[in-house]
RNA sequence: GGAGGGGUGGGUGAGUGGUUAAAGCCACCAGGCUGUAAACCUGGCGUCCGGAAGGGCUUCGUAGGUUCGAAUCCUACCCCCUCCA
């Protein structure tokens, strides 16, 4: 038997809403292993925090010895998108799949426990259906059940065309439900229907329906819109710790208690105390941002790396000094052979790759954004014209900076 | 099948022969303030040459054409949308 504490955290935290909740808790009651059904879009390989928000839900479940199955959706992916409004789900050859698969696999199982999980993918029971299976499967549902599906119902009524396919795409997950005798299907809160069809394919194939386990969507670090690799406000888990770290240190401060109650383990009553102490003031926020970005640069990586990236950060952004390990770059116009008189700052700025083009380089230098520190001396100074090399000191071992946090090391070969 | 409307820079959206590398807004970049938060202020935001001043080149669905000069006019083509059937 469970206790209340377990089941608040399981079923409260970090999720949206269960179909249906009483449910749920009696199957976790039950203590036998339940099947958890996650299905996976191929076309889509990267997770980032949004994505972890449900992962660490399954592993959560996990740890109570139940069972992940992860969907592949190979077979759906190779349909692609019938209606063409969405740029997102491009047609996939195998191997794009196959590739994907492995990339995303890897991630996957940065939070979720690979010994409990179970990877199918749906080719292995589309690849036998027939014609026959989908008009059986077909046969079994109506128009108007699906014109309960909110983008169904609005471009029908708006008299948008809906593809006859797309009809089929809740289906095709409801039957993978059915084929994999699935307990509780996890996705976000716009999968909904889809996870509501397969319960009542279950049903009426006479399996026990499944749950539906719908998460919450994860603002991104702009604090406004959802996170999304295309709006590019997001956190990936693959990330590197400086980038990670950093990239949450910029959150606003609202996100602050919702990052820590999605994605890290800080008991539910720190939680409240961090809540009223934000709004008390009598906490600062800097501080316990800097926390929640050691918790989850942590999670992904090494303890060690979290600390070095939060010194990383205290040292580059706080202090405004150098970092300690700064990437080289072998500039031709240091070589003693070298003939070239024209190469000038801005060129070795972009072919360092701190700027994508000339004109923003001479941009940055005009707004004195550019710096050059001595190398022995650690002297800086602000360039305030785009000069050649040697009009600079530019010389072995000196550092450019350019704006707050890109800095190169010149070298002379 | 018929009628009409439209495709402009990352997004939105002005512009209907020169003063338009193309308004405004959003996003974004740099600087200031600061806690790499928010808010706010300043500058910038195609690209190449030039220290700069300035000067090239390329851009408004695609390809041609008219003109001293076109995002703006003409022709063809491609794509999108609305209404009728």
């Amino acid at each position: 038997m469970l206790s209340e504490e377990v089941i608040d955290k399981i079923t409260r935290r970090g999720v949206q809403e269960i179909i249906s909740h009483d449910e749920f808790v009696r199957m976790l009651q039950e203590g036998k292993p339940l099947r958890l059904k996650m299905g996976f879009d191929p076309s889509r390989p990267d997770i980032h925090l949004g994505h972890v928000v449900g992962l660490r839900k399954l592993r959560q479940l996990q740890q109570l010895g139940h069972q992940v199955i992860l969907v592949v959706g190979d077979w759906t992916a190779q349909i692609g998108d019938p209606s063409g409004q969405s740029a997102t789900r491009p047609v996939l050859t195998h191997d794009e799949v196959v590739s994907n698969a492995e990339s995303y696999l890897r991630q996957f199982f940065k939070v979720v426990d690979k010994d409990l999980t179970q990877v199918v993918w749906q080719s292995e029971w589309f690849g036998k259906f027939g014609l026959a299976d989908v008009i059986r499967l077909t046969g079994k549902f109506t128009v108007a059940q699906f014109l309960q599906r909110d983008d169904f119902a609005k471009r029908f009524q708006e008299q948008r065309p809906i593809a006859i396919t797309e009809l089929l795409y809740p289906l095709l997950q409801a039957y993978d439900s059915v084929e994999i005798r699935s307990d509780v299907e996890f996705g976000g809160t716009d999968q909904r229907f889809n996870l509501l069809v397969g319960r009542e394919l279950q049903q009426m194939e006479g399996q026990r329906p499944q749950q539906c386990f719908l998460m919450p969507i994860l603002v991104g670090t702009d604090g406004v819109q959802k996170m999304s690799k295309s709006l590019d406000n997001y956190v990936g888990v693959e990330e590197p710790p400086n980038d990670m770290y950093g990239k949450l240190m910029s959150l606003p401060d609202e996100l602050i208690v919702p990052y820590f109650e999605y994605l890290t383990d800080a008991p539910s009553e720190e939680l409240a105390t961090f809540s009223s102490d934000l709004a008390a003031g009598s906490a600062n926020p800097m501080v316990m941002k800097k926390r929640l970005a050691w918790e989850i640069t942590a999670q992904f990586h090494e303890r060690s790396a979290a600390d070095a990236a939060q010194e990383n950060f205290e040292r580059v952004v706080q202090r405004r000094a150098l970092p300690e390990e700064i990437p080289e770059f072998a500039e031709p116009s240091l070589a003693p052979s070298f003939e070239n008189e024209t190469r000038r700052l801005s060129n070795i700025i972009v072919d360092a790759g701190l700027a994508p083009s000339t004109t923003e380089a001479k941009r940055l230098i005009n707004q004195g954004a550019v710096q050059i520190i001595s190398d022995p001396s650690g002297d800086s100074r602000t360039v305030d014209r785009d000069d050649r090399a040697a009009g600079l000191g530019l010389e072995h071992r000196t550092v450019i900076k350019v704006g707050r946090r890109r800095f190169i090391r010149l070298v002379s070969s």
